[in-house]
DNA sequence: GAAACTACTTTACATATGATAAGAAATTAC
DNA sequence: GTAATTTCTTATCATATGTAAAGTAGTTTC
């Protein structure tokens, strides 16, 4: 639980009851290699921290499988249309490697944002950058290229290549495994 | 003002006094049709709420122009990337229609959230559903044809063509203005 | 260790989108 | 109201990505 605390430490420092509380609520879960984590319908309320490993959160289109996003340590993972919502989600998470997460139940510590503010506020500016994360996404998608995108990946994640099948990294880029080959191919 | 705070309540009721606060911080400023609300290079410092009109995002990537996002009445615009990092923006805003907004100091905003919990709230929900949109946004980009991200474009704001103009929606869309007459073209 | 399966690559062809240029339509300026 | 400017469309050609199929390499199963 310290990584959690200390990751949260250098977003926004909470008060020595705020975490008290926040560990109440919070355990430590385990997933093997390619076992998911929550399932497609289910409804999300859980907000997980990696604190080992890796996971993704998938979908289908027309049975074809799509990574929306990767995680790896020291970040938070939920589907937020769901857990924001209250409706089920389309989406399920995956761990691709064998994985040790922190599951903090998302009613209680919705509850807890009433009596600790602290708490409320360190959420905000989590969800804040994430936010950001997802809006410097689109302007990615919307005008590079798959190629510019997949070096990109690349820089951000140099060890990508060795955690992650190219599959799901194509899916990810917005291109088929077919064509990340291709990409390859040319560097 | 009235527009904001019954705008406010469908999503989060606040107090009497977090309203009157809210008000103190926030005032009415009127734009032209094509003039810039927020300048590029400029830090964001501002939160705007649509009250009529429109506007839209936008950056340019290798001069050319290309928009992130529109936003028409009832919906708050900022420039995330730069109010949540205090960096200065790429991006700019522009009024594409003549428009009224309700210009909200982000700072004072911010620092009105120590006093007033439910202010904090409901900026955090406010935060949540644009982040919602944005992942929704996402996997359009990414695995959604041209053609399909247009038609839904239109479902979603009917009136947009009679509002903005064609060479913005392409950019918005991903695409070149001749691309986008091509997929009219073929309805 | 052989068989079965999965992940990845390569090739060939089809299609969608980009780039450029020219023309038509609409809007703005005077 | 005409001219100038901007926006949108159409046409042509180039390129990137998709689809399908076959082959290779690596992994898993028994």
């Amino acid at each position: 639980m310290q990584t959690l605390l200390k990751h949260i430490q250098s977003i926004h420092p909470i008060s020595k009851e705020a975490e008290k509380s926040l560990l109440e609520i919070s355990k430590e879960v385990h997933f093997q290699k390619g076992t998911d984590v929550q399932l497609i319908g289910h409804t999300c309320k859980t907000i997980y921290f990696v604190k080992e490993g890796c996971v993704r959160i998938y979908y289908f289109k027309e049975d074809i499988d799509i990574t929306e996003s990767f995680e790896f340590e020291n970040a938070f993972v939920a589907r937020a249309e769901s857990l924001f919502t209250g409706k089920p989600s389309l989406k399920a998470i995956q761990a691709i490697e064998d994985s040790s997460l922190i599951a903090i139940d998302s009613n209680k510590l919705f509850q807890l944002f009433d009596t600790h503010h602290d708490l409320e506020r360190l959420f905000r500016k989590i969800i804040e950058a994430s936010y950001v994360n997802t809006v410097n996404r689109i302007e990615s998608l919307q005008f590079h290229t798959a190629d510019e995108r997949y070096l990109d990946l690349l820089k951000e994640h140099k060890d990508i290549l060795q955690r992650v099948p190219l599959k799901y990294i194509a899916s990810y880029l917005g291109i088929t495994p077919v064509s990340l080959s291709r990409i390859r191919a040319h560097k």
